[in-house]
DNA sequence: TAAGTAACGTTATATCATAACGCATTGCCA
DNA sequence: TGGCAATGCGTTATGATATAACGTTACTTA
């Protein structure tokens, strides 16, 4: 378990809910709908989609959990440290269901200034690649 | 109407159908929801939500009408020549709603150097700012 | 202790999308 | 001409994703 992925020092101690819905998100190859993780976890006592839900805003906001919005799926993020990296991409692959995080200061940079250039006031942006993955691809 | 953006070459004319969907996006401020299609076509003799969906798959396929994977909403393409643009990002309006399409070289080429860097086959890619848009953002 | 906050459990409902069936139309070409 | 394939259509039913609304519980902290 790499500790600094998944205690931001700004974070609140998860809960056992939280903690759960994570730990199915960790042990899984590739991304999840809310409901695959609330049949992964009923043995612990989830019953209802809420509880699911709850646990992903709360992730999600903090970062250890990404929403493939392309997917309306959510993924445990990959990366060692919370603070220091900015995802700027997802590579879905259409095959495996294989999930990539990529990190590109140029695709960040460009979309600045594209969002600049139109007088937009970026707070957000949704980046995911399909395709094949690597191993997929041939 | 702008004819070049309606009937790329290589189409078959529009159904019925595909014609009263594709008036409601054109004729629409902002993205739609398949069912908000569905209501305002109900008085055309719509009753069911595949009319709806099945239109949008040939108009989507077409490029005529962008799907929105952050909105789950569609809209209707607004560049004049379906040939000879290519969308790369939309910006979306959190406040207002406005979608604007936005085209960028620098982006689509920083895109395809990421996913060959990660020995991805690409596809498609979906990139969709959030924020604010001029006149919401002051 | 009292008040505030965040999370929780539950039921119900809203919203987005497709499966499966059979019929109608069109265009092709043997 | 007849048969066939391709495409679209209408309908019913269902699946998949997400949230509203209500009251309760647990913890903090003044």
């Amino acid at each position: 378990m790499i500790d600094e992925c998944n205690t931001p020092h700004d974070a609140a101690p998860l809960t056992r809910n939280q903690s759960l819905v994570l730990d199915v998100l960790t042990g899984s190859d590739g991304p999840l709908s809310a409901y695959a993780i609330l049949d992964a976890l009923r043995n612990e006592g989830f019953r209802a989609p809420l509880q699911v839900y709850r646990a992903l805003e709360k992730l999600v906001g903090e970062g250890r959990v990404h929403r493939l919005e392309s997917l309306n799926a959510y993924v445990a993020c990959r990366h060692s440290h919370v603070e220091a990296h900015e995802t700027i991409a997802f590579a879905i692959c259409d095959r495996c269901g294989d999930v990539r995080e990529l990190e590109d200061t140029a695709v960040a940079d460009d979309l600045d200034r594209l969002a600049a250039g139109a007088h937009f006031a970026l707070r957000t942006s949704v980046v995911e690649l399909r395709g094949l993955c690597a191993t997929c691809g041939d």
